[in-house]
This record gives structure tokens, C-alpha cells and sequence, in this order.
DNA sequence: AAGATAAATGTAATCGATTTCATGAAATCG
DNA sequence: CGATTTCATGAAATCGATTACATTTATCTT
């Protein structure tokens, strides 16, 4: 392959003028930079990556952890990102941790070694602690995550103002016994929460422990979980579900038991997937707008690059939840 | 940061021992070994990944192109690419192609500025004389597509005998007039066209040209071609779709208007996405291992790589379909 | 027209690793 | 024990670009 000395031989001319010509610099006379232009399609040049990247001390490569390709609304994220990414020059490499700590401390090592010249979590696995020493190597970005003592750029969605707002559809569509599904027990699951709380104890509702539900992710979990309602004596008459693949389930299972929603039971949604107005009846959910955290995590990633913001300091940018309200409460 | 000099001269060794013991090399005292190690870990060292790829003149990145990342069936790919990737020390970066030819192309010059070893296509935009001169820069795998003058390795999914296998379902369920819905008329394409009127003469059935129909991709396509079959004077009694997305707006596009899916209008899918077994009524579909295709692809890729395969002369690699029989038909 | 300024181009150092070749020390062999 | 092989290590070239600095040439001032 033909490498810039090449076109420098081929020219006649030095690298240094040639490299000018690849850069678009000026104080290159017209006829060189034709000359070289031409040279550069005869020889079928082309710079080298690696090498440029080893020179100007950056990759323009991004690396975005997530936990499952397979989950639309990560992938909805990822293509908010890539939108942005793709505008302004940069590729992305994904990482997807299938939320294994170990992997995510391995990806970051993309970082150590200058493979990327950042990070984009669209979700943590790791306590704070452990990831925060990694700042140090090139700005990182929280998409969709929040810690409280993490002193970089997040971008989020407002958790607790979102789960408020369906649970206080809940409620006043007359619902007093309430379910509530959560995921695990990270700063987002903890905002849903809250905001469910709030609404709950604003409204002077009872709430049993017996309708708390932890690590419901999957369809799986939602049928399971149905199942597991169904069972109760005192059995709640309204879920609040941490998913629309939960919700699905949950819906579909209703039916295979007789049930119908939302008159026996009330199902509520989380995300707006697609599926949410596919299924029957379409679900009542609360949108998270995937492609527009995505994208605007990437525009911050790439002031901090730029200097433009400060990248080692806390800063939350709050993107409003809304509640869609379809058929299934 | 530390380079690997600093950790020469921290060591008093030279870069080139202290290269050996970073690759593993044999030739170096364990004591020395040890120092090195220790140098590394005291010195916050890690080696830059720019410089090494420069050196070694690969990179261990692939470039993944993809249509859409929100489009369920190519992340599945996408996931099995990723698994085998991980598994060999491989990234990833993705290229959403969009669908645009441009981009396809821009997503090439990777290759050619050797930003990354090779690339995966699951989808090709431009006709193959276009792409096949970029085979001289490294492995090009196609993945879940077929040319027949393509001199590549092809990982794909015997489409004839899927859509074969479906069409033949339908009429094994009496049915004589069935719509064909198609996507563009890539090779793929082509195929299922194949093993659909493949089981259409072989049956004797008669097709009208009204009841074909192109680029059917997204659910909002599903909705409006469903329409279009609805107005139809002689109206077909099963639709063939090229895709869940479409067979499930479908599905519920007959129920808005009162037709029952089956009795009125059979509806059969392809891919089996999760949404298949979500919608009521079930759908019945050909089921299309994606991430097995993908994990094979990678396979394929590394082992051009490794010169273990022909990288530039034609071999077709070819994983069967399945039908999946549920209650949409 | 002399001096100052700007433009065009080149030389050589640099980015941070890997690797060939050379050298001396240690181990093996007959 | 001398010859040969293997081991441990280092010096310096190399991968392919970019750029600070130097130099020459052209343009501008007054």
C-alpha cells in the first residue's frame, strides 16, 4: 500500500507539503495541491489511521457500553447516539456488557489504551467507586444513569417525575391497591421510586410488600411475576410495571388466565416501545425519549472533547418524561 | 501518561525487554519479568493501542454495516457477531447504513485507511460491482446476503426454502389466493420470490400481479398495504410478508377494520421476533436464526484473517429456516 | 530599490510501540 | 574442555503520519 512518502516521491515534493495537501491547509500553491491530488488517485492512497491517531493523540472513536443489543430501547439510545457520532466524524464501538461488572471494567481499558478517546454508559454495573478513577483517562458520559456522586456529565430522563405521572394516572383512574415492579437497585430504579412514592402517599394510599417486585426486566419475568399476583389474597387491581416487555407479558398472561385489562386489571407500561401499540389493547406507557438522551449525550461528549464543557465535574441534563395514555389502564 | 520507555528507564531495562514481557514473550528472566510488571502497575502504564496497530499493521476492529440498528432482526445478528467477536479479542464498530449508498460506500474508506481489519455487510445498498474492488483491503463477509458474483465468503439463510416451507404452509391450508408482500429486489429478496412461486406453480395456483407487493419494510408499510388489499376487487385470503413488523401491523390493521385473523385473512411472518408470540392472535413464521448466522459470519471473518480461509474467491456458507406454526394461519 | 512581510516548501524530530540484529553469558554436548 | 546451541538483553530501525522550525521565494511598502 502507498504510504504518504510515496506520494512525496511520486510528486516530487516533501510529506510535509503533501500532509498539508491531506489537511486542507493553506500556504499551498494551487498547482502542488492539484499535483498531489492527482498523485494520490494514481497511487490509490489513502492515510493511515493508526498512524494519524498515534500522531494527533486521538481516535475520534467512542465507546458506548451497553447491557443488550437485543433491548430495543438501548438500541433506540444507540441510535441517537450513532445519529450524532456520524454527523460530527466520530465511530462508535460498542461494548455491550450483558451487565457483567467484569466485562464493563474490561471495556474501560479501551480507554487506558487509547483505543477511544471516551465513554458513553448507557447503563452501570459497577458501584461508582470503582469506575470513577477511570476520568481520568478521557471524558466519560452517563446516558440514561445517574449517581450522585459521580462528577461527570449525565444525561437522564427525569425518573421521578415520569413514574409519578403514571402512577398518579393510576390513581385517578381509581386504583387504590397498586403493584409496583422494579429492576434492580440502581440510581434510576431508585428515582422511579420515589416518584411512585409520591404519588402514592400524596393520594393517602396503603401500599403491602407483598406488591413490590424486584429484578423484572424480561418477558419472562413478567409472566412470572403476573403469576405470582395472581396468587395474592389481597390482589392488587393495577401493576406498574418497569418495562413495555414486562407490561407485554403481563398483558398477554392476563388474557391466557381470562382476565381482561384493564376492567380486572389495570397494566402500565415504561418506554413506549413499539410493541406498546402493537398488542392488544395497546398499552397505556410512559415515553422515554431513547434517541433524543442519546443524541444529546454524545453532543456533550463531544464539548468535552472540545473543551467546551468541563468534563470532570457534575452536571445533570434532565430530558422530561410523558405519559401515554392508550387502553390497558 | 507513561510510554513504554518511561517504563525502560524506570526499570533501567530496555523497551525492547520491556515490549517482550508486555507480549508474553519467552527470553526474559522472571526477575526481570517481575520488574517490569511492577514498573507497570507503579507507573499507571498502559500500552498505547494506536502505536501497536501501527506497528502490527492490524487493528482488531471490525466494521459492522447495518441498516438499522432499531430493526430487531439485525441486532440479533449484530449480537451474534458481538459474541464470537468478544470471544477472539475483536470490536466492533457499527455503520448504519440508513439504506443510503452513499453512506455504505463512506463506511468502506475504514477499510481503506485501515482503520479497521475488515467488514461485515448484513445488508448491501449499492449494486456488488461497487463494492467488490474493496475487497482488495481486507476480508469482506457477507452476512445474511448473497450476490452471485460476489467472490466473498456469504454466510447466509437458505431463503428460498423458507419462504417455500411458508407459502407451501398456506396452501397445505387451502388457501389459492395469496398476496406476496416483497421487500426491494436485492438477493434476498430474489430468493424468497424463488421458493414462493417455487410453491405456487407447484400447487397449480394462479397470481395476480395486484397482489404483489414492494417495499413493504415497516409496520407503517404493513398498515398501508393492508389497506390497498382491502380495496381490492378480487381480495386475496392469505398475505406472505416479508417481516414480523409488517405481519403484526397487519394483524392488527384486520382487526381495526372486524376481519378475524385467521378465518377472514391468514397472515404469516418472517424473522420470529419477540413480537411474534406478544400479538394476539400468535403469529405463524419462518424463523430465522440471526445470531447464528451472525456468530458464523465472525467465525468466517476471523479465520480469513488468519489466511485458514480463501478470503477472495466465492464460498457460501448456508444455514436452514424453519417454520413456526402458531395461530395466525 | 531596500527592507519588511507573507507565502511556499523542505528537513528532521516526534508520536509509542515492535522487531531485527548483534552481543555476551549460560547451558549443553561429545 | 572446546565447540555449539540456547538464553537474556540492548541498540537502533521501523510502522506512517504531523509539525516545529528553517529556508527560500514572492509580494508589499514607502
Amino acid at each position: 500500500m502507498a504510504t504518504i512518502a510515496d506520494v512525496a516521491k511520486y510528486t516530487g515534493l516533501s510529506s510535509a507539503t503533501v500532509s498539508r495537501v491531506i489537511n486542507d491547509y493553506p500556504h499551498v500553491s494551487e498547482d502542488k495541491r492539484k499535483l498531489v491530488h492527482d498523485a494520490m488517485k494514481e497511487l490509490g492512497y489513502f492515510p493511515n489511521t493508526s498512524a494519524r491517531n498515534l500522531r494527533n493523540r486521538k481516535t475520534n472513536v467512542v465507546a458506548v457500553l451497553i447491557p443488550r443489543l437485543t433491548n430495543p430501547f438501548f438500541t433506540l439510545i444507540l441510535d441517537g447516539i450513532e445519529r450524532v457520532a456520524e454527523a460530527n466524524g466520530f465511530q462508535l464501538i460498542i461494548c455491550q456488557t450483558k451487565s457483567s461488572k467484569k466485562k464493563e471494567i474490561d471495556f474501560l481499558n479501551l480507554l487506558q489504551t487509547k483505543q477511544v478517546d471516551g465513554v458513553i454508559f448507557t447503563s452501570i454495573e459497577n458501584e461508582w467507586e470503582y469506575i470513577q478513577p477511570y476520568t481520568a483517562y478521557g471524558p466519560i458520559i452517563l446516558c440514561n444513569e445517574y449517581h450522585h456522586e459521580a462528577t461527570v456529565p449525565m444525561v437522564r430522563l427525569d425518573q421521578i417525575q415520569g413514574s409519578y405521572l403514571g402512577t398518579r394516572h393510576l390513581i385517578e383512574k381509581g386504583h387504590k391497591k397498586i403493584a409496583y415492579c422494579m429492576g434492580s437497585t440502581s440510581g434510576l430504579s431508585f428515582d422511579r421510586r420515589l416518584g411512585f412514592f409520591k404519588a402514592i402517599e400524596e393520594a393517602g394510599i396503603d401500599m403491602k410488600s407483598d406488591w413490590i417486585f424486584r429484578d423484572t426486566y424480561t418477558m419472562e419475568d413478567g409472566k412470572r411475576v403476573f403469576q405470582q399476583i395472581l396468587q395474592l389474597s389481597d390482589r392488587p387491581t393495577a401493576i406498574f410495571t418497569g418495562g413495555d416487555e414486562v407490561a407485554s407479558a403481563m398483558v398477554k398472561e392476563a388474557r391466557t388466565h381470562g382476565l381482561h385489562v384493564p376492567r380486572d386489571i389495570a397494566i402500565l407500561g415504561f418506554d413506549d416501545q413499539p410493541i406498546a401499540s402493537l398488542i392488544e389493547p395497546e398499552l397505556t406507557t410512559i415515553y422515554q425519549p431513547g434517541d433524543e438522551i442519546g443524541a444529546r449525550a454524545m453532543t456533550v461528549f463531544i464539548e468535552c472533547l472540545n473543551g467546551i464543557r468541563e468534563r470532570m465535574s457534575q452536571a445533570v441534563i434532565e430530558l422530561p418524561l410523558s405519559l401515554v395514555i392508550r387502553d390497558s389502564t
